[in-house]
Parts: C-alpha cells; structure tokens; sequence
DNA sequence: TTTATGGCTGTCA
DNA sequence: ATGACAGCCATAA
C-alpha cells in the first residue's frame, strides 16, 4: 500500500478514535478533533476522514460540526438534514440559520 | 514542480 | 451578522 494512503488512513484512525469519546448531546469542530488527535491545522482533513468513513463503522459522526456550529452543505444538503436531525434528537439545542448553540453544548473534554 | 481543490478557520471590512 | 479572503495541509492532475 502506497505511503500517502497509508498516512492518510492512520490520521483517520486517530480522528475516528477522538469523535468516538464525544459525548451524547455535545458537539466539537473539525479543528478541535484535529488537535485532539495530535493533529493541529488539520481540520479539513477531518472532514475528509469522515466523508470516508465506511457505514459500518460506529462512530457520533454527526457530533462533528464547523467551528461557528455551522454544518457545512455536502451531498446537496441532505447530509447536513440528517445530521441536524439526528443532533436535535439527541436535544442539541439550534438557533436560527440551523447552527448549534456550542455556548450549552460544545464538548470540552476534562473539562 | 506548479496548480487546484476540499464536510476548515481566523481576520477584517 | 455576513461575506470575502487568505492561510492551512495532504492529494490529485
């Protein structure tokens, strides 16, 4: 396997491994798994983990939103619906413009 | 080697 | 609050 896939699939597994300790009814930003993960500046390629991440992996992906609580559009809109569903099932609280309020539920671990 | 492109972010007008 | 814009870093072409 080439070297670039293998780094690429490796920083996944640590990015998977951090959105899997979120919390039910908490959120954190693509740059804040990132750090998390050991990873800093590398928010984007968060978000390219997750657009890979295979259905059969179990992981709160929908815990994961932009760093403003904004969910970003992919997939013509459909993946964000879901995803704010699924979060306001969990009792995510919204404001208006469909952004989560992070000042009651964004995640800060040991904190 | 250079350029473009992302499920991003921080600044600034 | 909103939008433009430049950084960001790994891939792809």
């Amino acid at each position: 396997m080439s070297r670039p896939i293998a780094d690429a699939l490796a920083r996944a597994e640590r990015f998977y491994a951090v959105i899997a300790r979120i919390p039910r009814g908490r959120v954190a930003s693509y740059g804040q798994i990132a750090a998390l993960a050991g990873l800093p500046r590398h928010a984007r390629h968060v978000g390219a983990a997750l657009r890979a991440l295979p259905d059969e992996r179990a992981i709160p992906w929908h815990r994961v939103v932009s760093g403003d609580g904004s969910i970003p559009d992919r997939d013509e809109g459909l993946g964000a619906r879901i995803q704010r569903e699924l979060l306001r099932h969990e009792g995510v609280p919204f404001s208006a413009r469909h952004r989560v309020v992070l000042r009651e539920c964004a995640w800060r671990p040991r904190g």
